[in-house]
DNA sequence: TATAACATGTAACAAGTTACATGATTTC
DNA sequence: GAAATCATGTAACTTGTTACATGTTATA
C-alpha cells in the first residue's frame, strides 16, 4: 500500500501533528486503509529524515509534547510524483477469501454453505454502513468518489456469493481442483511460439 | 494474505516439489496472488521445521536436486484449522488505486483524464484475458469460481471509472477534500454515547 | 550456441504488526 | 475514581521483496 503518498497528501492539505493525522485515518479513512500507529510514526520518521517534512513541538500546558509536521518543497515534489506514478500503475487486488474458496470443497457441503451465509451477512452490513457514509458526502468531492468504489466492490461481492450459493443449491462444488488447474504433475506442454 | 494456506491446501491435493508449486502458483493462480520463489521456499523451510511437511529428495541424472514435499498429519489438521479460519473471517479488502484518487484534484483535471483513460483500457483489457480463462473451466470447480469472481470485480472496477469519467465532464472534482473529511482541525466532536 | 526452462536457495533489506512503555487530561 | 482520549514512541518479531549465486538440460 502506498501509505507514504497517503501521508505526504494528507500533509499537504494541512499541517498535522502525528495523532492528529492518525486520527483522520482511522476515523474517516478506515475503508481505504488500514495504517496503524506505529507504522504512521514509522514513516514520519523517515520522511523527516528524507527532508520531506520538518518536525516542530510544540506543548500546551503540561500535556505531552506535540510534533506538528509539515511538508517541505522537497516533500511536496515527491508527493507529485508518487501521485502520478499511483495513478499510472495498474494495481493487482488480490482478495484473501479466495485462497480459502479455492479449497471450498476440501470441507463437508453443509458447513461450507454456514460459512458462505455469514460471510454474505457481514458483507450485507458493510454495505449499509457504506451507503449511510456515501449519502454523507456530496458529489463531486474525492471522498464520495473512493467511498463509491468501496460501496460498488462491496455489492460486487454480494452478487458473486449469491452466484455461488445458487450453482451450490444445484450442483456440488467439484472437487478435481488440480486437474481443473491444468497439468502440473506431467511435463509441461510447452507453448508454441 | 493467507500463503500457508495456499501451499497447505495444494500440497494435501498432491505432493509436489518447490519449483512444482511455484509453477503452479505463477502460470494459474497469479490472478489470486502473487507469492514470490523465494517467500514459498521460505513457507515450506518453516512448515518443515514446524512438521507440518517432510522433504525427501530424489534425483534424475546429473539435475539438480528436486526435494518433494508431502503433508504430515499435523499438516493437514493444520490445513484444516487455517481453512475454516479464513473462510470464516471478514477480509477487508484495500484498493491501491483509491489512495491516488483520494488526491485526484491535486492535478490537473486534463492530465487526470488522460490517466484515467488509460487505467480503463488496462483494465478492458484484463477483463478480456480473464473472460477468456473463466471459458476454459468448468462451472462448478473452485478455480471457476475464484476466476469468475475475478472477473465480476473487474467489471465492477470499469463501471466504477466510467461513472467518475461521465461525472468529471459534468462537473470538477472539488478541492476541499479535508472538509469532506469532516473536522480535523477543530476538537473533534465528541460522540454523544 | 544462446536462451529459456528446470531447480534450489541465501543475504540484505524493507515494510508492517503486536505488545509494551509512559504520562497527562477529560468525561462519566 | 475509573475509563476513555490525547500524545508519542520503542523493541521484538513476522512477512515479504530484490538481488545474488549456482548449475543442468532442452529447445530454437
Amino acid at each position: 500500500m502506498d501509505h507514504t503518498l497517503l501521508v505526504l497528501g494528507l500533509l499537504k492539505l494541512q499541517e498535522m501533528h502525528g495523532y492528529q493525522l492518525s486520527d483522520l485515518v482511522e476515523r474517516r479513512l478506515k475503508y481505504l486503509t488500514d495504517l496503524k500507529k506505529p507504522t504512521l510514526y514509522h514513516i514520519l520518521g523517515k520522511l523527516e529524515s528524507a527532508g520531506d517534512v520538518t518536525k516542530s513541538a510544540s506543548r500546551e500546558g503540561n500535556r505531552p509534547e506535540r510534533f506538528t509536521y509539515r511538508l517541505t518543497k522537497s516533500g511536496t515534489e515527491r508527493f507529485e510524483q508518487l501521485l502520478r506514478q499511483n495513478l499510472q500503475d495498474t494495481h493487482d487486488t488480490y482478495f484473501n477469501d479466495d485462497i480459502g474458496m479455492l479449497f471450498l470443497s476440501e470441507i463437508p457441503a453443509a458447513e461450507a454453505r454456514v460459512f458462505l451465509e455469514q460471510k454474505r451477512a457481514s458483507i450485507k452490513e458493510r454495505i449499509e454502513h457504506t451507503v449511510d457514509a456515501v449519502g454523507k458526502h456530496s458529489v463531486g468531492t474525492p471522498p464520495y468518489y473512493t467511498l463509491r468504489h468501496h460501496e460498488m466492490h462491496l455489492r460486487t461481492e454480494l452478487d458473486w456469493l449469491d452466484e455461488l450459493l445458487a450453482q451450490m443449491k444445484k450442483r456440488a462444488v467439484r472437487e478435481d481442483i488440480l486437474q481443473c488447474l491444468g497439468e502440473t504433475n506431467a511435463k509441461k506442454t510447452r507453448k508454441k511460439k
